[in-house]
DNA sequence: AACTTTAACTAACGCTTGTTAGTTAAAGAA
DNA sequence: TTCTTTAACTAACAAGCGTTAGTTAAAGTT
């Protein structure tokens, strides 16, 4: 494994950062500070406060894009790719927490990359709702509302990044069994 | 219905701006230019930024919290005080899609009352959790991790107000109902 | 008619913002 | 050793920030 570059670390603390209080309310004196530098000298190693953002909600969306990609093309019944979702949102949140921040609260302030980002999102959405229509055209999933159980699965995974760090020692597979399980059958007895 | 007071109008038309850029990122200026006047003339009405977010906030956090209270002394089992919480949620979310956004994610730039809506906020999640509980000892719900389902209820509920708009003519009750349906029964088949 | 209140205005203040220019000392390459 | 690159620095800029002071014209009150 290489060591992190300079650039990679900054981009690191300041999804930290963002995470905390949200992109406009960080300023490039408070990412310094925390580098233990001065503003000025994070332009040695970054184009400037957008290109982070950037570079950080890009790279995790194409994360999950690729993710479902994969699963799209493996040849599974539509529950078993609910819970390949499952453990694609748990994956890369848990190796993510900060930039799943960012993802999820920060997109608005993307400026180039917004309408790219945007299309990423709606994309996996749709693909989302496929699985689950397929499921209910195969009679394996429960002929209620689509667009709730995709808004209510989406919207908990999405949410991970929040809740995971506040459970120490949690087992990251145990967790995707669990919610599986929530997620799909419920909790009535 | 008396009409709007010329404060609530602009707290009205803050929270819109909030929802659609972040408490940051929202200046005094915007809000006056959106309100048709200059930025000096709103503080004939308001106090301060920070106080409009205040009271934005506050005010939900406490209905939340009187409705859960209500729902606590309702002599019903478990999963029927569930879907009373689903309907309090609903409720509270289509009546202030854009004040939801600023409690869901503006509440780290309150000052004074940070601490208190903190406090409002945990004290909600102890109850939702104690129904949980009870329902698990009354097996009136599966006994599996009731955090995950706290948290995977509770941040499908936080996140309606994204969502409510996206979908024109919604019968809100329906909306209930079929969130609980989901929620409660899951969506295996 | 004389007054007070309301809600807007212009002008400005002190501070913070992201960013640039130019400099410097150390490390690496020739 | 000499040259180049790297990564820090100080100083500063123009723009924008929340907010205050003081003014004004209209509306409401006595």
């Amino acid at each position: 494994m290489k060591p992190e570059t300079r650039q990679q670390e900054i981009i690191r603390v300041a999804a930290k950062l963002f995470k905390e209080k949200g992109y406009s309310a960080v300023t490039m004196r408070d990412l310094a500070k925390e580098m233990g530098i001065k503003a000025s000298s994070l332009y040695n190693h970054i184009s400037s406060k957008q290109d982070i953002l950037n570079t950080i909600i890009i790279a995790l969306a194409e994360e999950f894009t690729d993710g479902m990609r994969r699963i799209q093309s493996s040849n599974t019944n539509c529950i078993t790719k609910l819970k390949q979702i499952i453990e694609l949102h748990v994956k890369i949140s848990s190796q993510n927490i900060y930039g799943m921040a960012s993802l999820n609260n920060d997109w608005m302030h993307l400026q180039d990359q917004r309408d790219y980002y945007q299309k990423l999102r709606i994309d996996y959405e749709n693909d989302f709702r496929a699985i689950l229509k397929q499921g209910i055209d195969a009679n394996e999933i429960v002929n209620s509302n689509p667009e709730v159980m995709m808004f209510s699965i989406l919207t908990t995974l999405r949410s991970l990044y929040v809740w995971i760090p506040k459970k120490e020692d949690i087992n990251l597979s145990e967790l995707s069994n669990t919610l599986n399980q929530i997620l799909i059958e419920g909790i009535n007895k």
